[in-house]
DNA sequence: CTCGATTATTTGATAACTCAAATATATATC
DNA sequence: GATATATATTTGAGTTATCAAATAATCGAG
């Protein structure tokens, strides 16, 4: 009978621990009516320089498939949370910004997304936070 | 603006590594006809006394829903890597065991798996990798 | 210039899940 | 022992992603 390595157990790990987390992150996200997903769109957007990105940029940035964000951005833009721009210089590509309302819905989101985090994550102390990211960084 | 909390940096790291691991392993694991899901399938069973469960243990223990392990273990089953079996204590369950063939397939699999999560987890040293796997544990 | 290769995006088909309702059986209570 | 309630599973409908192909525009070499 075969094994599993340390390093198995830990994918399977993490990758249950992952699905627990988000999730119960989307649920309380359901508040305010956006998934773990577009809350991550939005937040790749409000960091971005006039909060304005590609949308294969952002496809990359949130580790989704270009049509997938294709797919995701048109409900957001239905319901104006982002702008769909044109570039002057390409017009292949067609930008996309966050709108005065998302900016709003996401400062709001991300109350909630931090109560949530924090109450998830409460039994790691400060150092063992910042452990657990150092270590998870490095894996990138 | 608002800004985020450390441990909601961390959660969203998180699920762009582990979206990044699983995607890698799926890869490889497709070498032999099976996704991430059905190792994690075969890998319970073959845990379980008699490689035997019920379904909804079954989906309880890799994070899945009821009806999600109904689908995903119908095609497992049409080429015969698990078998359906009656407990006759009580109808209403449906035991799924892992076969004969299935075994052999999750021993091959779990090389492939374990290579693969060795050079995923490289950068790691042993120590580091049982400081992420215990701080992980932490957290369920 | 113009043609071929590259890049950005969308669309069609499909996969892998979810939830809620339907079905079938078991259990507990009166 | 009949009936209400709880449990295990499947099914139907919908969601969210993917990949590959189609479309459109840009770039670079001759």
């Amino acid at each position: 009978m075969k094994t599993h390595s340390k390093e198995s157990e830990f994918i399977i790990l993490n990758s249950m621990l992952n699905t627990m987390l988000i999730k119960k992150i989307d649920r309380q996200l359901n508040v305010h009516g956006i998934s773990f997903t577009e809350y991550l769109i939005m937040h790749r957007l409000n960091g971005a320089p006039q909060k304005t990105m590609r949308r294969i940029d952002l496809a990359e940035s949130v580790g989704l498939s270009a049509s997938g964000v294709t797919r995701l951005i048109a409900p957001m833009e239905k319901i104006k949370l982002v702008e769909k721009e044109a570039n002057p210089r390409d017009a292949r590509v067609s930008l996309v910004k966050l709108s005065k309302p998302g900016e709003k819905l996401f400062d709001e989101s991300t109350i909630t997304f931090n109560e949530t985090a924090k109450y998830l994550l409460e039994k790691l102390s400060p150092k063992q936070l910042e452990a657990i990211t150092d270590l998870s960084v490095k894996l990138f």
